[in-house]
DNA sequence: TCTGGGGTCCTAGGACCC
DNA sequence: TCTGGGGTCCTAGGACCC
């Protein structure tokens, strides 16, 4: 048996966007404030009182709270406020995991010597948030992710709670299973039809009654979450999987001509994201969303990976075309493109090497590559490249030699 | 409660290969 | 000529989260 210690901290921003509006104009302070016109990205708690809340539309906003304070979205700031919010985890723990600009789990477990209970590093921590960066932090402690998400969920705002370990039970089994995280509307409709309605009911059914209900994978993870456990996750440092841009188009832009033109501003978007990020990848999918709401989606896969404009319009474009019908039929009220199946952040790096080798130092560039990923590499990043740089390392190609006899 | 923009993961069927 | 079982990739869609 292991001793076993809640040792996972959830550390949440409150409020984030609102807040850091609030922080930076005090005029706003104490006041019910939204970011985002349209519709509401934000709301702080002095607005989530009058029953405002992230999804509204800002109409029904205004019309619940006439004094509400209204501010268009400054991304930059919470760029810069998230980099120094995780600049205090990494300072906490060396295990942080990110999962938003404003949240992350920390694991603490061995700091005891160093840095004290965990219960005392959630209170430092929050107390630094405050202190340092002007933001309430909420902070849940527990054995398990889940669970020490749901503490902090249960302390916000501005609060802490440990759920000791041995005590998941008594504080996740009285829960209605749609309060559990990672089960939404439809999850818990099927659970509930097939009798299971609460947290301690959901832990105490076999496995498999689960599974069929929800499927193999929810299925499983719930069933443990529920007993206080937790499957270990198969990637540990989940890195970026795709990028996307999508626009909801007005009731005037919704011709044709409108719809390509949005197109292609969201391809040059995403596009440019990732040559900033130094990412290509292979498929690109065409998100749409229809008048009724439905939506559709319709993907290509290319051969090679890019994160050029013209390749990616190009398919972009084919897909909207093969779409065009749906769209007469339905009205679009939304377009998106997503580029998914990317190359790998190691094979991003072994391609640099190849293709663009510092000047002169081929040679090195070869070492590197190998020392970095081993022999394999090599080749794997030959067959990535544009162009064979290092023909001579083909073995299997006798006709090839290396300049100079090498 | 009539819905913005950015993501993640899972499922299921078909194609294709051994 | 017909056939099994297993694996991987692609496409489309669904669910969920902040």
């Amino acid at each position: 048996m292991f001793v076993s210690v809640a040792t996972i901290l959830h550390a949440d921003a409150d409020a984030f966007f609102a807040s850091v509006e609030q922080r930076d104009d005090p005029t706003l302070r104490g006041k019910p404030t939204v970011v985002g016109g349209g519709v509401v990205m934000a709301a702080s708690y002095e607005a989530r009182a009058f029953g405002i809340h992230g999804g509204m539309g800002g109409g029904k906003a205004r019309r619940l709270c006439p004094q509400l304070q209204v501010v268009s979205p400054n991304f930059e700031a919470y760029t810069e406020a998230s980099r120094a919010l995780f600049g205090l985890f990494r300072d906490t723990s060396p295990v942080v995991e990110g999962l938003s600009l404003e949240e992350a789990f920390l694991d603490v477990r061995g700091l005891e010597h160093i840095s004290g209970s965990p219960i005392e590093i959630g209170r430092r921590l929050r107390a630094r948030t405050r202190a340092e960066i002007g933001l309430a932090l909420t902070v849940g402690i527990a054995r398990t992710r889940v669970v020490a998400k749901m503490a902090s969920r249960r302390a916000k705002p501005d609060g802490l709670l440990e759920v000791a370990a041995g005590h998941e039970s008594e504080f996740l089994h009285p829960m209605r299973v749609g309060e559990l995280w990672g089960v939404g509307e439809s999850t818990a409709t099927k659970l509930v039809d097939a009798g299971i309605v609460t947290v301690g009911q959901l832990a105490a059914v076999p496995v498999e009654q689960v599974m069929s209900a929800v499927g193999r994978s929810a299925g499983r993870h719930l069933h443990a979450v529920a007993n206080g456990r937790e499957l270990p996750r198969l990637r540990p440092r989940p890195s970026r999987r795709s990028f996307g841009a999508q626009s909801a188009l007005g009731r005037s832009s919704r011709t044709p001509a409108a719809v390509d033109a949005a197109l292609i501003s969201l391809v040059d978007r995403v596009t440019r994201r990732m040559r900033e990020k130094d990412r290509a990848g292979r498929t690109v999918t065409l998100r749409l969303r229809f008048g009724d709401y439905t939506r559709a989606t319709r993907s290509r896969t290319m051969a090679k990976p890019t994160a050029g404009m013209t390749t990616i319009l190009a398919v972009a474009q084919g897909l909207l075309t093969e779409a065009r019908p749906v769209i007469r039929e339905r009205g679009i009220t939304l377009v998106g493109v997503a580029i998914s199946n990317l190359q790998t952040e190691a094979e991003r790096d072994q391609l640099r090497l190849a293709v663009d080798p510092p000047v002169g130092a081929l040679d090195a560039a070869v070492d590197e590559i190998r020392r970095r990923y081993g022999a394999e590499a090599v080749r794997r990043a030959v067959i990535l490249g544009r162009e064979d740089p290092f023909p001579w390392l083909h073995a299997d190609d006798p006709g090839l030699q290396p300049p100079d006899g090498r």
